[in-house]
Order: structure tokens, then C-alpha cells, then sequence
DNA sequence: TGCTGATTTCAGATTTTACAGAAACGACAG
DNA sequence: CTGTCGTTTCTGTAAAATCTGAAATCAGCA
């Protein structure tokens, strides 16, 4: 196909990315692109993308290098091309780990560091109202409890991770000295 | 304390929010409103909100109704008030859930129905090339895995779901019928 | 029912964010 | 070294979102 979004399917698809993508603190251009490379079968030059999504092209610039920035999309070499070509990562249990760790990065590292330090720091002074303390204590604990589970379970091998997502809550009965389930 | 934003931690907790807040689509007062609730701990009516935060009277009135759309916050009524009052809930894990189920209905369902027509319509159809069609229905089944997975294990009771948490990958170590292991 | 105070709605103003186009930069071929 | 082609950065503008204050609505009470 020359253009992608002469087929509805894959208009419709690119453009409801777009709005996913600001529901989620993504914006529309960049999730675009992104939709756009995912239903390519083939590398696809900053230019052509700029055409087929009516984008800037120096838009389509800065929407390609924040999807770098997330390793998922990567620039390829075309023989006998000048041109940048740029792919998406097409594995999806791929994609969502790689976005998973990069919003880890930028937004949870950060907030645990904050949580942290103003434990501490309420710890150490005596007129803080106690609730405060323990508010701010048990939301420290909690988004700690959280990163580490993804920390330690983001290292298993995919098939795996595949199996116990189908089993669902069935793990629970797999839960060594207990027998509680829902 | 007349005021949380004299404490200096609190301050810094409640800007915080509203920041976080922003990188994940929802807006900063919005999350302003909830982490001051969140550290208050008894209810709150909208004037102070408004004065504490220095916003609009109105903003906050907005700002109520969708934290309250998102059941982490409630309205109560205080004896010889006339005014409405409000709580956050502070079971961190309620709080988790709720917005996870509320993201679902309004951003995962809707995609995912798109997703089956689009999956449906491009088979019915011969000519849409074949790897289009290959990737849209990768991603429905993705998403559809998810999603399935999500609300099977959220009816587990929280002590297991604790559990299962602080066991990270160790859970691997129970899936019937395998072994392999990070 | 009419009054008082609280709450919500709404239109306009403000602020923030996204975007386009121009200019600067970089890499490669000849 | 220089010209060409491609990419990125920068800046002003357009669009979108957020916020405000006034007006409308609503709820409880006399």
C-alpha cells in the first residue's frame, strides 16, 4: 500500500491510538507515529510518515526520537538510502515492558526518592501531626511494595509470564501455607 | 493543624501529586485536592479546599465530582453543617483498584471494542494486505489478555494479593507443569 | 412559601501545550 | 573543501486545557 490510511481499518486504528495516547500522558502525534510504524511491514522514512499523518516534519523529528527514547521504535539503514527508516517493535509483551521501565524510570524512581526523604524528615521532627507521618510512611510502603513486585517479575522469561496471566486468580491456590481464595 | 501546607513535608507531598498527576492524565488540581485529603484526617468541605489550595471554589467543586466519579473520595455529612464534607480513602489498595477499574471502563473496553470490529471487519474484507490485518488482531488479543487477567485477579482478597506481591517471582516456582525459572 | 447559604454551571480569560516553518547543524559524495 | 541532502533545534503561533468569577440552581429551614 502507498498510504496506510487509505485503508479504514488502519486509519481508524492510528487515529483511536492517538487519543489512547493522550488519555495517557502520551501525545497525539507521537502515539500516531507509533500506530503507524506498528501496522507497517516495512521501515518507513521520517519524510513519508510527515506526508501520509500530515505532521510537521519537524514534529514527526521529535515524535520519532521520544519513541527511541522508549526502545520502541529503532532507526534501520536502508542500502542505497541517505534516509533514516524507522521500525516499531511489533512483540507487545515487549512494548509494554519497555514503557513499563521508562515510566518507572521517570516518574516512580523520582516519587519513591520524594516518599523517602519526607519520611525520614517527619520522622526526625517532632511536631508533625501523626497521621501525616503514618500517611506518608504507608504511601512510601505501598508504591514500594508495587515496584519491587514489577521489578522482580519484569525478569521472567515471556512464556512464563504468558501462563500466569492466563491462570489468573487460579495462582492463588498455589500460594504455599495458605488457602484462602475469592 | 489549620493548615497542612505549613508543614513543610505535606507541602512538598501535595505539590508532588499534582505533578504526578499531569504525567498521567489527570489534572494537577484534581490530584492536588486528593493528596490533601489523603493527608487530612478528618473531613474537609470545599471552601477550605479552595482556600488552602488557592483555587477556585468552582475548580474544586469540579474536582470533587471526579474524584468522586472515581470513588476515592466521598462525600460526608457533619453534624450542625450544612456544608458537604469529604474523605479520601486511604486504603492504598482501594485506591489502586478503583482507578484501575475506572480506567478500564473508560479507556480499555471502548478500545477494546474497536479493536474486535476493526479484527472482524478486516477479515470479512479480502483486500487489506495481510500483516495489517495480522497486527490489528495481535493487539486485540493482547489487550484482551490483559485486560481478562486484570479482572480475574482483582476479586482476590487484598491479604493475597499482598502476598502474592512479596512473592515477585518466586510465584513462577508453582506454575503447574513447568519449571524454567528466571 | 420565601429566605439564606451552599453548590454547580457556564462563558470568557488565562495558561499550557502542541505545532509549523525557518534556520542551524551534520554527514556524506565528489 | 564544498555543495547537497537529510535531520534537529528554535521561535512564534495556533489550539487545547484549565481556571476564574458571576450567575443560576439547589437544599434546608422558618
Amino acid at each position: 500500500m502507498t498510504n496506510l490510511l487509505d485503508i479504514p481499518e488502519a486509519r481508524a486504528f492510528i487515529l483511536h491510538w492517538g487519543e489512547m495516547g493522550t488519555e495517557w500522558g502520551v501525545n497525539r502525534s507521537v502515539a500516531q507515529i507509533h500506530a503507524l510504524l506498528y501496522l507497517s511491514d516495512r521501515p518507513v522514512h521520517a519524510e513519508e510518515i510527515s506526508e501520509v499523518l500530515g505532521l510537521a516534519r519537524s514534529n514527526v523529528s521529535t515524535g520519532l526520537k521520544e519513541l527511541q527514547s522508549y526502545s520502541i521504535v529503532r532507526r534501520v539503514h536502508i542500502e542505497g538510502d541517505r534516509r533514516d527508516h524507522f521500525v516499531a517493535e511489533t512483540d507487545l509483551w515487549e512494548v509494554l515492558m519497555q514503557l513499563a521501565e521508562e515510566r518507572k524510570k521517570r516518574e516512580f524512581d523520582p516519587t519513591i526518592r520524594l516518599l523517602a526523604e519526607l519520611s525520614a524528615s517527619v520522622k526526625a521532627r517532632g511536631d508533625v501531626p501523626v497521621h501525616v507521618r503514618e500517611r506518608i510512611g504507608r504511601m512510601h510502603e505501598f508504591i514500594n511494595t508495587l515496584t519491587g513486585w514489577y521489578a522482580d517479575v519484569r525478569h521472567l522469561p515471556k512464556p512464563t509470564l504468558v501462563r500466569l496471566m492466563k491462570l489468573g486468580r487460579g495462582i492463588a491456590r498455589f500460594l504455599p501455607g495458605g488457602s484462602d481464595r475469592s
